[in-house]
DNA sequence: AATGGCGCCTGAACGC
DNA sequence: TGCGTTCAGGCGCCAT
C-alpha cells in the first residue's frame, strides 16, 4: 500500500496526538516481518516524542523519565496501516501492534504482515541505523539538485524504473508513484538510467516531487485498504495517468497504456507520450 | 559495487 | 460453489 505520500499522511494524522503521551501498555499479535527486540514491560512507563518519517519508515522516539529510551521504527510493508483512536476496538486478525499510551492506542493493522515494528536504543545506532543506511536522498532535499541526481543515474545501467523504485538514489517513489512520475516526465520506464540526459534527469526529479506532492495533498492513494490514523481514504487513485490503466486510452494521446513487467513489477506506460 | 531474483504472507479477483 | 492461478502499494538478502 504504503509510498511516501501515504506514510506522510499518516504521519501527520498522528504525530501531534501522541507526542508527549505515556506508554501504558504495549500487545503484540501475529509476528511481523521482524521481532520487536525488546520486552513490551520494558516499554511501558516511556514517554512518546515527536513522531518523524525518513523514506516510508516511521519514527517514534521514546523517553523514559525524560532520558533517551530509544525508539520505534515502523513500516507499513505492501498492506500496512496505522490507526491511532480513543479507544481500539477487540483486536482482528490482522491487528499486530497496539501501543496503548495515555492519549490512545496507536493500532498496526497489517493482512501481509511486511510490514514491521522494531525497537532501536537510537536512530543512529542499530538496527535502526543499519535499515536507513542504504536509503536515498528525501526527494524533497534541496541538497538533492540536478546535477547531483544526474549524476547518481548515470552510474546506474538498469532501468530507469528499477532505479526509481530500489530508492537508494532517492526515496518515496513506489510502484504507483514510479510510474506516474515518468510518465509526466515522457520517459519510457525500460530506459536505460545511465542514457538520461541532464535535461531529462532534471525533468524527472522535478515530476518525482511533483508526483509525490501531488499524491500528498490528495492524502495519498487509497487502492485497497489505505485510510491514514483518522480512518480517511486518499483519492490520489482517481487521478493516476497511468497505473492500473493497462488498455485504456492515454488521456494525453489517445495511445493505449502499456503493461509490462520489470524486476517482478508491473510497469504502466503510455508507448505514445513516453520515449526512451 | 551493482544487478537480478527470491521470499516473506494473506486476500481478492478471475477463469474454469 | 469450489478450486487453482494470478496479482497486489515493499524491501532485505543472496549469489553472481
Amino acid at each position: 500500500m504504503p509510498e511516501l505520500p501515504e506514510v506522510e499522511v499518516t504521519l501527520r494524522s498522528f504525530a501531534e496526538r501522541i507526542d508527549g503521551a505515556e506508554v501504558l501498555s504495549v500487545r503484540l499479535g501475529a509476528p511481523l516481518r521482524w521481532p520487536l527486540g525488546r520486552a513490551p514491560r520494558l516499554l511501558t512507563g516511556c514517554r512518546v516524542g515527536r513522531a518523524s518519517r525518513r523514506g516510508k519508515y516511521l519514527w517514534l522516539p521514546l523517553t523514559q523519565a525524560s532520558r533517551p529510551a530509544g525508539g520505534l521504527l515502523m513500516h507499513l510493508g505492501m498492506s500496512g496501516s496505522l490507526a491511532f483512536n480513543h479507544q481500539a476496538g477487540a483486536a482482528g486478525k490482522h491487528d499486530h501492534f497496539d501501543l496503548v499510551t495515555s492519549r490512545g492506542v496507536l493500532r498496526l493493522t497489517d493482512p501481509r504482515r511486511f510490514g514491521a515494528v522494531l525497537w532501536s536504543a537510537a536512530l543512529d545506532a542499530a538496527p535502526a541505523a543499519t535499515l536507513l543506511a542504504r536509503l536515498g536522498a528525501e526527494p524533497f532535499d534541496p541538497a538533492l539538485t540536478g546535477e547531483r541526481f544526474h549524476a547518481a543515474l548515470k552510474r546506474r545501467r538498469s532501468p530507469i524504473k528499477a532505479v526509481l523504485l530500489a530508492g537508494d538514489i532517492v526515496v518515496g517513489a513506489g510502484n504507483i508513484y514510479a510510474c506516474e512520475a515518468l510518465f509526466d516526465a515522457g520517459i519510457d520506464p525500460r530506459t536505460r538510467s545511465d542514457r538520461l540526459s541532464r535535461p531529462r534527469a532534471e525533468r524527472l526529479l522535478a515530476s518525482v516531487r511533483a508526483t509525490l506532492s501531488q499524491a500528498l495533498a490528495l492524502g495519498g492513494s487509497t487502492l485497497r485498504d489505505f485510510r491514514d490514523a483518522h480512518g480517511m481514504d486518499g483519492s490520489y487513485q482517481a487521478s493516476a495517468r497511468v497505473y492500473g490503466r493497462a488498455g485504456e486510452p492515454c488521456g494525453r494521446c489517445g495511445t493505449p497504456v502499456r503493461r509490462v513487467v520489470q524486476g517482478q513489477r508491473s510497469t504502466f506506460f503510455c508507448p505514445g507520450c513516453q520515449r526512451r
